[in-house]
DNA sequence: CAGAAATATGAAAATGAATTCAAATTTGAA
DNA sequence: TTCAAATTTGAATTCATTTTCATATTTCTG
C-alpha cells in the first residue's frame, strides 16, 4: 500500500560533486538558496526581501551579491531546482513500478510521485507553486518552456493508456493530463498535514481520474 | 446540455443602484476598478503599479486617491467582487437545474457555472486567481473566511451526492470537492481560448469526477 | 607564517514607487 | 450665471529596498 521508495528531499547540494569536499562558498551559497527558497514559499515573491534571505541565512543583505547578480538570479536559481527535484521524484516513484506494468499502474505512481514532492514540505517546490506567476514576465517564459519539457514524461504515459485502451475516446488526452495536474498541484492551497497523508490524497486523486467517485452508482441520469 | 441561462458578465456596477443615473464618481471609480483587476490579471500583484492602473483607467495616479485609501484597499475591492462574481455564477447555473434533479446533475451543473466564470475572461475573476496569494497576510486570511463561506455550496451538494448513494464511501468528501475545485481553479493556468470550449472543459472535469477515464463512454453522450 | 585570494561587511548611493497636498479646474444645483 | 462642492492635477515628500563599493577580515596555499 505504501510506496518503500527512498524519494526524500535534502538540502541543497552544495555543488555537484558527490564526494567532494564542498568549498566553503558553496555551502554558503545553498544557505542563501535554502533561505531563499523558504522566505519565498513563505511570503511569496512580492513580499519578500533580501534582508529576509540574509537573516535566515545568516548572513548580510549585501553578501548575497557575492554570490548572485541580482534578486532575479536567485530566483531563477530556485526555480530551476525546483524543476529538477519535481522531475526526479516523478521519474523515481516511475523507476519503481515493474516495466510490464499496465499504463494505469504507472500513472497511478507517478501520481504519487508527483503529490509527494508538491506535500512534501520540499521548501524548493513549495517556493515554486507559490511564486511562479509572479516572476517577471521574462523569466516565466523561460521557465514555461521548462515546464512544457517535464511535461513529456505525463504526455507519453497517458498515450501509452489511451493505446492499451485504458482511456475512453471521448475525452481529449491533453486536457485530462492538465486537469489531473490542476488536482494535485493546487493540492498545496489546501492541504494541511496531519489529517491526510499525500499518499492517501494521490489514492483520491488516481480514483477520481480512472473510476470516478460513482460508486457502482446509478448512471441513470435521465 | 447547454447553458442556456445569460450567465455572462458586466462592467462592474457603478453604484448598487438599479435604474438610478450613476454619479460621475461612481463611474470613475468603476472604471479604476476595472482597470485595476485588468493590470492585477495580467501583472499579478508584486509588478503591477499604480501608475499601470491609473494609465489603463485613463486618469491619474493621484486622482485614485480620491476614490482609495490606498493601493491594499484597491485589491480588497477588486477580491471582493471576483468572489461575488463566482458564487453568483455558480448559483445561477444551479438555479437552473429542476429541484428534483440528482445530486448528480446538481454538481454537474454547478462544474458548468465554475469553469465558466473561471475561463470567462472576467477581469476580476481571473484576477483573484492570480493574485490572491500573493497579498499581504492580513488580507488574505479575510478572504480566505470569505471563500471558505462560498465552499458551502459545494459542501452540501456533496453531501447530498453522498446521502443518495451517489458517492463511494471510501472517499473523503472535503478531500473529493477540494480536489475537484483545484482541476477547475489550476485550469485559468493553461487554459486557451479556441481549441476547447469552457463547458467542453466542464464535460471532462464531471467525467473525471463521477465515471474516470476509464469507463466506456455511453454511447449516447450529448 | 606570509601573502594572496576569497569572502564578508557597513555605509552610502541609486532607484522606484506610494502617498500627500495645495492649488486648479470642472460640475451641477439654484 | 454663480458659487460651493466635487473632482483632478503635478509637484513634492516619504519610504523602503536593491545595489554598489571601498575596506576589513578570513581562509587557503606554499
Amino acid at each position: 500500500m505504501s510506496v518503500a521508495r527512498e524519494n526524500t528531499v535534502s538540502k541543497a547540494k552544495a555543488g555537484k560533486a558527490k564526494g567532494r569536499k564542498p568549498k566553503k562558498s558553496e555551502v554558503t551559497r545553498a544557505r542563501i538558496l535554502d533561505a531563499a527558497a523558504y522566505v519565498f514559499r513563505h511570503k511569496g515573491y512580492a513580499l519578500t526581501r533580501l534582508s529576509d534571505i540574509a537573516k535566515r541565512a545568516k548572513t548580510q543583505t549585501s553578501s548575497i551579491y557575492y554570490y548572485f547578480e541580482s534578486r532575479e538570479a536567485i530566483v531563477a536559481e530556485v526555480l530551476k531546482i525546483a524543476n529538477e527535484r519535481t522531475s526526479e521524484f516523478v521519474q523515481n516513484a516511475l523507476a519503481e513500478v515493474p516495466p510490464d506494468a499496465s499504463a494505469r499502474e504507472k500513472i497511478t505512481a507517478a501520481i504519487r510521485g508527483h503529490v509527494a514532492i508538491v506535500l512534501s514540505g520540499d521548501q524548493y517546490t513549495s517556493a515554486h507553486m507559490r511564486i511562479f506567476d509572479q516572476i517577471p514576465p521574462a523569466m516565466r517564459e523561460h521557465f514555461l518552456r521548462v515546464l512544457d519539457q517535464n511535461a513529456e514524461v505525463w504526455r507519453t504515459l497517458f498515450q501509452e493508456a489511451r493505446e492499451a485502451g485504458e482511456i475512453r475516446v471521448d475525452l481529449d488526452l491533453s486536457v485530462v493530463r492538465l486537469l489531473l495536474l490542476g488536482m494535485m498541484n493546487w493540492s498545496i492551497e489546501w492541504y494541511k498535514p496531519g489529517r491526510l497523508t499525500p499518499d492517501e490524497l494521490a489514492r483520491h486523486a488516481a480514483i477520481l481520474l480512472f473510476e470516478g467517485v460513482g460508486s457502482a452508482a446509478p448512471a441513470d441520469a435521465g
